[in-house]
DNA sequence: TTGAAAAGTTAGGGGCGGCTAACTATATTA
DNA sequence: TAATATAGTTAGCCGCCCCTAACTTTTCAA
């Protein structure tokens, strides 16, 4: 086929990718260093990584240099950023869950998302933002029943 | 410790569980040929995920035996299948995916939500029908929202 | 400018989870 | 009941992704 579908990374690959987009961000350059910091990972691991992702042409990279995202590189980064995004705004500003708790989960879930289900998301927090602009404030009414709920949880 | 955290599974131990939990509903009983097909993986895996799986005491079975849950095999398997069942529910009625999208959606994500994301979506899903109990559909007023939507993006 | 510290790489290994091919046990049926 | 088909197992392999230890390159400061 002419055109060639989204390049499908891995989970890992995905956050490396990510990684890269957050510590490129801001004019700054990606430092191996830095990556395995961010990610928890060794250094060696980082240039296994860098390896693969440049010869899938998501990242330029030379040994020893430092690592910034190609064009396609950015893309598929974007995308994953994205749903992270949408993913932590919902279970944190939505469901209500801590802030970290929020980020955790969305960290893990990132990667199973397809495009029909992050648009959809995408689209439902929207819809309940506007519907509290429009004075239903459907997160406020839920925090009160998920209260209500913990409460008789206790009592039980 | 004398309690022991609820054992933590691989994504795929998980999927197996589920699988086993699925075949044997309804009295019948979990042969290997079974599994593999309904997982789409080899018998040979099946195998190696069975003697996995009993070493970790979550399923009785012995060599050309066939296999069923232990006790704390089907606390984790009603586990998995709940939140599974979970998902599918919220991206299915409540974001409307195509029943064939958000069951394989809930598949992918359903390994990596925690007890708390669970319990809180769990709650909304319920939220959400108590209020179309209370004449708010929140359900149909999104999915006008979302047909609303698409119809703005198909003019552009 | 040179030598130590920091950063990066390479080599080698391990766990997990899939696979195929070949073998063994069980079931079926002629 | 014997032969064959079916089911299950074993052995060995591969890819992915992580690790540590040891080495090389780069950087920085005395």
């Amino acid at each position: 086929m002419a055109v060639k579908a989204i390049e499908k990374l891995s989970a890992s690959l995905e956050d490396y990718l990510e990684a890269i987009y957050h510590l490129t961000a801001g004019q700054e350059v990606a430092r191996s260093k830095d990556i395995a910091e961010v990610m928890k990972v060794s250094r060696a691991s980082v240039t296994g990584a860098l390896k693969t992702l440049s010869e899938k042409g998501m990242v330029y990279y030379k040994p020893y240099g430092y690592a910034t995202l190609t064009e396609k590189g950015q893309q598929v980064a974007r995308r994953v950023v994205r749903r992270h995004e949408i993913l932590t705004r919902f279970f944190g500003e939505l469901l209500g869950a801590d802030p970290s708790i929020a980020q955790a989960a969305a960290c893990r879930a990132e990667h199973t998302l397809g495009l029909e289900i992050t648009a959809r998301l995408m689209a439902f927090i929207e819809f309940v933002s506007k519907m509290r602009d429009d004075g239903q404030d459907i997160t406020k009414q839920f925090q009160q029943y998920w209260e209500r709920l913990r409460n008789a949880e206790c009592k039980m």
